[in-house]
DNA sequence: CACCATGTTCCTTG
DNA sequence: CCAAGGAACATGGT
């Protein structure tokens, strides 16, 4: 389910929960997750800590955890990869058939489901360090988009998904980004005018917000709360933007635009989908 | 059965 | 050495 939406809405929704909360024990159904670990060490490692702060960097969540009486901070690191979700239930309730970790808390249990098992949970932070600045920082201005973009040659879209361009930005909204600040993703990155990156950086802004906002919105609770945050973009009856597509183009290959009503058309870029607006969305190929 | 999938990392190629 | 391209990872859904 993620891209930093939904990893942000996840964090807001977790944090209040956990704080506080101490670790009774771990269990790792699946090793591959918290390579280079070892089970018992990061068992090891994590009982007895507590929850203080459950944060978001990039897609990647990140869990402070201390001793009772320390100041001495440790940060696991989470990623849900491709299909990972994270959730706490009761730990009476078996857990899920692709649960890969496990967190006793007494009471209840932290829950790390993921069928394909691309997610991740470590105690590395070196990965962290290297990604580029938080699309709502500061840091990241229309100015520093074009700088890391770069003079490349590459088509914008796949510019995008570079961790350190803009930390955060995944598949679905390089697309929706794109089509919001009307450029095509088959410009080439160097090709972009001043203009457009003004309008992209604003656009990317937008577009993540809106998504944050509409996930906020809906109602998630400890059971069936997996589900609910997996259909996080689909409509959801309840909430303010019940009704509206969540994508624009995203998955809407052959459907008409929003704006023109033009088939939206599907293309592959660096071996991943890529949606656009021809009309909205003109040029490309080095315009 | 074939093909596709929200991500990251690593290897190969030019 | 760098940039770019593509495969690998592992499983489930259509």
């Amino acid at each position: 389910m993620p891209e930093l939406p939904e990893v942000e809405v996840l964090v807001r929704h977790l944090d209040p929960l956990l704080c506080g909360q101490r670790i009774r024990s771990v269990t790792v159904q699946h090793e591959r997750i918290i390579r280079p670990h070892r089970a018992a060490v990061l068992g090891r490692k994590l009982a007895g800590l507590i929850f203080r702060r459950v944060r978001r960097r990039a897609k990647f969540l990140v869990f402070e955890l201390s001793a009772p009486r320390s100041r001495a901070s440790v940060a696991l690191v989470g990623h849900l990869g491709m299909t990972g979700r994270i959730f706490l239930q009761s730990s009476r309730d078996a857990l899920p058939k692709h649960t890969v970790v496990s967190v006793d808390l007494g009471r209840t249990c932290l829950v790390f489901e993921d069928a394909r098992r691309f997610g991740r949970l470590h105690l590395d932070t070196a990965t962290l360090e290297a990604l580029g600045p938080e699309p709502f920082s500061d840091t990241f201005t229309p100015e520093a988009l074009a700088a890391a973009v770069g003079r490349s040659r590459q088509p914008i879209k796949v510019r995008l998904l570079d961790q350190t361009v803009v930390a955060g930005v995944g598949n679905i909204y390089a697309s929706e980004a794109l089509f919001r600040a009307g450029i095509s993703p088959r410009t080439a990155a160097r090709r972009l005018t001043r203009d457009q990156f003004v309008r992209l950086w604003r656009a990317i802004r937008e577009v993540l917000a809106e998504a944050i906002a509409r996930g906020s919105s809906l109602p998630i609770e400890s059971k069936g709360q997996t589900e609910r945050l997996f259909y996080f973009g689909a409509l959801a009856s309840g909430n303010p933007t019940a009704g509206v597509p969540a994508f624009r183009v995203y998955d809407r290959s052959g459907l008409p635009c929003v704006v023109c009503g033009t088939a939206i058309v599907q293309i592959v870029q660096a071996v991943r989908s890529t949606f656009f607006c021809p009309v909205c969305q003109p040029g490309g190929r080095g315009c």
